[in-house]
RNA sequence: GCGAAUGUGGUGGAACGGCAUACACAACAGAUUUAAAAUCUGUCGGCGAAAGUCUUGCGGGUUCAAAUCCCGCCAUUCGCACCA
């Protein structure tokens, strides 16, 4: 076994001494690659098993690219805010630096034990006050230009952490950390206007090359939606209230409206008899916390208001309710509701009683010249003692039906289906359950010769007894009336209506496909799409509401009541103005405290008597003691890595303009949404302002998969027994198979499990590679056996790299060692250019065998191998026969020759005519160099 | 409930629509060894004595040819979750 502790330590040495990864960032003589990985924030246990997997990924692009002839940024930091400091804080009385310097010089230690190539000298931390000096200038110039805004609004409230939350720190209602209640409650708040940014980080994501599933995330969060507003006045009172809606045009089918409890208009419309009833509800869904709200979604509640609404469309009165199903903080705060086809609307409307109107209708069958019109049924007939359906079969002139029928001038759906169903069936004792949506059909009638265009109503009966009287049936009516089971039903009925109308009447629900619209005066006959337009225009006409874009996203709260964080650079002055310090009062620095705990719900630097108040300059005020999310710090530090130490701006503009945007981005796909919205954001806003040359800051992101326990299982508390600690495998196998087998284990975007067996596999290969260097078989000599595998080996591993398939490239080096195995010479040449392959991977064991190979230089900057694609082509090649599309042997071919001669060699094969033998052949496929298929009959 | 991704030997996984199971792990056998470890060589999807034949979650479809493309199910994972 080779010496890897020995070695990897001498060349980790050998990088620090001289300097070797240090990037010049004023060298343009190159071109620029920017590699980046999500910095850590540096907890307590160092780093776990899932760390090494992007940070190897990155490192192997890092090391290609130099050699490649790039210079490369390649930088590490820490996110270094963050609660489990404050915590230690809290708990011990001392300041969190301390305990955070601690953990950053173990990850440190361990991050160099790795063998990456970062250049430390452009490393940062979030904390240090010469980074979030930038941070705070930068939340200034978002003040000033109005996106960062001190509000009173609604916030989730943990009571037990003593904080603000954002809505991604809260999961089922509880606090992320600690799983503690979260309440909703109105305070003060500072808040970015993410929506306002909306629009534009849509469009970006057009132009980014990042896994769409990520993309998609980042839509649904924005969560777009077009539609627009309309103002209904409130019956006897001058006050009115706007809804947003995506469907304006189902605007006649509305049958009354849900204000939000906390609706500003509840409390000075609700009548006085209803006013008891009303402050009941609000209270009972003012204590209900968000985990209450979404486990009772099922049920709908709410309470009549005693106010009207009028709708503007067609001046019909509407009451107006209120239930907590319509949320306060998303558009309006308040619907209209159609409940004929909205499911949600539907539900309410049936368990209040609220009139149902129709006002779009599906249409089926297809479409004649000269129907003719009429209003029919569909009646279907259920008997529940034997689970059977009434239905009439009429055989070959036109299969089995439920029963239809046509209604009588005047005659309702009801009276028209009872009527028909003892004149077809005899049957007269039903109950009637419900009937559903009208249904446009269009069909041909045969007996008739006729097309018709009908509007049907499907209606369900039960059967209460097998009362029968005589059918009364026409001549031509010639069918056999049946009882059947569903599945007889579902395999027997072809018919669209009939199969539709059974599916409403058993499964009664809101019709919210894109169909006609009827009851509707101008918009009768058109499509959703075109009575959108139509329905807005007319809003508009009437000064009566308008188009309007709604986004999900809500406003970033940016204040935490914590210690450790960036402090605000915000002072309230004694007239109540708001106040930003100066530039050149940045950084505000945090405080030393006695007591790091907050008290009362109140932030920590409120303990800091003396800090918080503040006189200068002729201002004097309160400062604000609320801290910055730790999301604050980590939505720029992409920028600062390229010149980290200048004090003037928080990057040259220049090096900037350079250096962005970011080529490739690895990160866990748990930032899909917070940090890279966030990190889109600064960076959108900083490009509008000049001060970042790129719209969107990374231009290529990959998520590597979660590496799990042995068992399959997510390490961590769990199952700590199945945690692996990668220093455990440094130390006991070296770095260099850890980062060999984490390459290897699979895809990089896959999760995937851990095998301890795996990572001696790959210590056995590095092994078997070192031996074959000292074995003597490396000769300044030819070896033409191994020219081909050569040449396909710097193709596949350079492709591989590239593509980020680090699994396959590393499969290819085993096969080509495999088969240098089985050789007696090893050209030097061939030799050198497998180092220059591996080193990427491993890159301690690469140095050493460059050394090996008589080098004094670090290979670091060699160039990268090249291929001769003229050598991977074969002359000769075996390809297989194909009977019938299965293979039946295989041929040789040559490369010259042509398809007649190998179309004679395939059909002289022995297996070949043996199974074609006695048949015809219809054609032959010949694809060059691939196949050979013959068909045959 | 909605959206996205994934599903291939005992295991991790390969495979521009063109010979499914590369590479590795495990297992088995042999060589070496006093013995073991390490190393080297070989076998290794199922059924079958063999010729064969079946096989990429299940069911259809397109194609000369499907793990791969299309449709419908099922399972797992991850997001979102009354967003009007």
């Amino acid at each position: 076994m080779y010496n890897f502790k020995e070695i990897e330590k001498k060349w980790r040495n050998y990088w620090e001494e001289n300097d070797t990864f240090h990037t010049d960032i004023w060298d343009f003589s190159k071109p620029k690659y920017y590699v980046l990985d999500m910095f850590p924030y540096p907890s307590g246990v160092g780093l776990h098993a899932g760390h090494p997997e992007g940070y190897t990924a990155t490192d192997i692009i890092s090391r290609m690219k130099r050699m490649q002839g790039y210079n490369v940024l390649h930088p590490m930091g820490y996110d270094s805010f963050g609660l489990p400091a404050e915590q230690y804080a809290v708990n011990t009385g001392n300041h969190p630096n301390g305990f955070t310097q601690k953990n950053i010089e173990t990850f440190g230690t361990q991050l160099r034990s790795l063998g990456f190539d970062y250049d430390w000298s452009k490393t940062l931390q979030t904390s240090d006050p010469k980074y979030y000096k930038w941070t705070q200038w930068i939340f200034k110039r978002l003040y000033e230009d109005g996106y960062a805004k001190y509000v009173d609004m609604p916030v989730n409230w943990c009571e037990e952490l003593g904080t603000v939350l954002s809505n991604d720190e809260i999961v089922d209602g509880k606090s992320e950390r600690g799983g503690f209640p979260v309440v909703r409650k109105n305070m003060k708040q500072w808040v970015i206007d993410q929506a306002a940014f909306a629009e534009r980080l849509l469009e970006g994501l057009e132009e980014i090359d990042w896994p769409e599933s990520t993309k998609e995330m980042q839509r649904n969060w924005i969560g777009k939606s077009v539609g627009a507003h309309i103002t209904f006045k409130i019956k006897d009172s001058d006050r009115e209230f706007k809804v947003f809606t995506t469907r304006c045009d189902t605007l006649f089918g509305v049958t009354y409206c849900v204000m939000s409890p906390e609706h500003e208009l509840v409390d000075l419309i609700t009548t006085d008899d209803k006013k008891e009833e009303v402050v009941a509800y609000k209270e009972m869904c003012a204590t209900k916390s968000e985990l209450e709200r979404t486990e009772l979604n099922k049920d709908k509640t709410g309470v009549f208001i005693g106010a009207y609404a009028i709708n503007p469309v067609n001046g019909k009165e509407i009451p107006i309710f209120i239930s907590d199903y319509v949320l306060a903080s998303y558009g309006t705060g308040a619907i209209m509701a159609v409940p004929a086809h909205d499911e949600r609307d539907y539900e309410f409307a049936k368990k209040f009683n609220i009139p149902i109107i129709q006002v779009l209708e599906e249409t089926t069958g297809k479409v004649y010249e000269n129907e003719k019109t009429k209003k029919s049924i569909v009646a279907i007939v259920y008997d529940r003692e034997n689970d059977k359906y009434l239905t009439i079969n009429w055989k070959e002139n036109g299969g089995r039906l439920f029963i239809g029928g046509t209604r009588h001038d005047n005659e309702s759906a009801i009276d028209c289906a009872i009527r028909e169903i003892e004149e077809a069936t005899g049957y007269v004792d039903l109950k009637f359950v419900c009937e559903a949506f009208k249904i446009n059909h269009h069909y041909y009638a045969y007996n008739k010769d006729t097309y018709f265009n009908i509007e049907a109503t499907p209606l369900l009966f039960e059967i209460r007894s097998n009362e029968r009287k005589k059918q009364n049936l026409d001549y031509d009516e010639n069918f056999v009336v049946e009882w059947v089971s569903k599945e007889c039903i579902e395999n027997e009925i072809k018919d669209e209506l009939h199969i539709k109308s059974l599916d409403y009447v058993l499964n009664p629900r809101a019709m919210e496909n894109d169909s006609t619209h009827i009851n509707s005066d101008f918009l009768n006959g058109l499509n959703k799409e075109d009575a959108i337009n139509k329905m807005i225009s007319w809003l508009e006409d009437n000064h009566v509401g308008s188009k309007q874009i709604n986004y999900k996203m809500r406003e970033w709260i940016f204040a935490r009541q914590r210690y450790w964080g960036e402090p605000m650079p915000v002072v309230y002055t004694e007239d109540g103005q708001i106040h930003m310090l100066d530039d050149d009062e940045l950084p505000l620095e945090l405080p030393e405290l006695e007591d790091y705990k907050g008290h009362n719900g109140k932030a920590p630097l409120e303990n800091a008597i003396e800090w918080k108040k503040y006189n200068n300059r002729g201002i004097s005020g309160i400062r604000e003691t609320s801290t910055m999310p730790g999301s604050a710090g980590s939505s720029w530090y992409f920028l600062r890595y390229i010149d980290p130490q200048n004090d003037n701006e928080f990057a040259n503009k220049e090096l900037l303009k350079h250096w962005l945007p970011v080529d490739l981005y690895i990160g866990g796909p748990e930032h899909a949404v917070g940090h890279l919205i966030y990190s889109r954001i600064w960076n959108n806003y900083l490009y509008d302002k000049g001060l970042s040359p790129v719209r969107e800051p990374f231009k290529k992101l990959v998520h590597q998969g979660m590496i799990l326990g042995a068992n399959g299982i997510k390490m961590g508390k769990r199952y700590p027994e199945y945690a692996v600690d990668p220093m455990d495998i440094v130390n006991n196998y070296g770095a260099d198979t850890l980062r060999l087998y984490e390459m290897f284990m699979g895809p990089l975007e896959a999760s995937k499990p851990w095998n301890q067996q795996g990572v001696e596999g790959a210590q056995k290969f590095l092994d078997r590679v070192y031996r074959l260097f000292v074995s003597g078989k490396i000769k300044d000599e030819k070896n033409d056996n191994l020219e081909k595998i050569y040449h396909q080996t710097v193709k596949k591993v350079s492709e591989d790299y590239e593509a980020l398939a680090f699994n396959t490239a590393i499969s290819q080096m085993m096969v080509f060692i495999n088969n240098v195995y089985k050789e007696d010479v090893f050209p030097k040449e061939y030799a050198e250019s497998f180092v220059k392959l591996l080193n990427p991977v491993a890159p301690h064991l690469g140095e050493e065998l460059w050394e090996i190979l008589g080098h004094k230089n670090t290979i670091a900057f060699e160039s990268w191998p090249t291929y001769d694609e003229s050598k991977i082509i074969d002359f000769e090649k075996e390809i297989a026969v194909q009977v019938n599309g299965k293979v039946r042997t295989t041929i040789m071919i040559s490369a010259d020759d042509s398809e007649d001669v190998i179309k004679e060699r395939a059909l002289a094969a022995e297996n070949v005519i043996r199974h074609i033998e006695g048949k015809e052949i219809v054609k032959i496929i010949i694809i060059k160099d691939k196949i050979v298929n013959i068909v045959v009959k």
